[in-house]
DNA sequence: AAAGAGATGGTCT
DNA sequence: GACCATCTCTTTT
């Protein structure tokens, strides 16, 4: 196999979303956006399904989550707390809603690109968090609903043969106050 | 090391 | 008009 390893098909995304999160784990994100090519490893994710209180898809489509409904394998971003946005893939079959929160990677490629997008000096904090890893991937509203295994998609998942950990780390979301008792963030374990 | 608060704007009630 | 799937900086232990 390849270094850059091969793209993740659909099909794989087709599946409910807490099933999808912990097998994204240790995935290549792979942004190229202004001509500049940026990639690292997922290490934290969360799902959210129609049924969790927590989701922006509980309350039925809107014209915000509208990708949430649709089908699997597009990006969902959206703005969060008018500052910052947030990157989303989406999961399951069309009109179920359900996506995984893209929360934090550790920086591979374009490590320089990302210190100057983030202005910070210290790498651990380049993509820790879900609009910091928006901010070095430069993912932006206009990628709202792009399709991420499109051939010419600027956005991409891709698999180099670095599995999943076996044992994920589970626990609580972060930042909402509805479906806390939902354990759907998975993480690679610290080294 | 932990806790607090301000920034800032779309979305939905 | 309230509510955020957050981040950074400042203040306090």
């Amino acid at each position: 196999m390849r270094r850059a390893g091969t793209r993740l098909s659909r099909s794989w995304f087709e599946r409910a979303a807490p099933d999808v999160a912990p097998d994204l784990l240790n995935k290549l994100l792979v942004a190229t956006v202004d001509g500049e090519r940026v990639a690292g490893r997922i290490i934290e994710v969360e799902a959210y399904t129609a049924a969790d209180p927590a989701s922006h898809s509980f309350r039925g489509p809107t014209p915000r989550n509208a990708p949430m409904f649709g089908r699997a394998a597009h990006l969902y971003v959206y703005l969060s707390y008018g500052i910052h946005r947030c990157a989303n893939v989406v999961t399951g079959r069309q009109g179920a809603g359900e996506a995984v929160l893209l929360r934090a990677a550790q920086p591979m490629d374009g490590i320089d690109v990302m210190r100057r997008r983030r202005g910070v000096a210290d790498d651990r904090r380049l993509a820790d968090g879900p609009g910091k890893l928006a901010q070095a991937f430069a993912i932006d509203l206009h990628h709202d609903g792009i399709d991420l295994v499109a051939r010419d998609s600027p956005i991409e998942l891709r698999d180099d043969g670095v599995a999943p950990p076996t044992v994920p780390v589970t626990g609580p979301r972060v930042g909402l106050t509805k479906g806390v008792d939902t354990p759907w963030r998975f993480r690679v374990p610290a080294a």
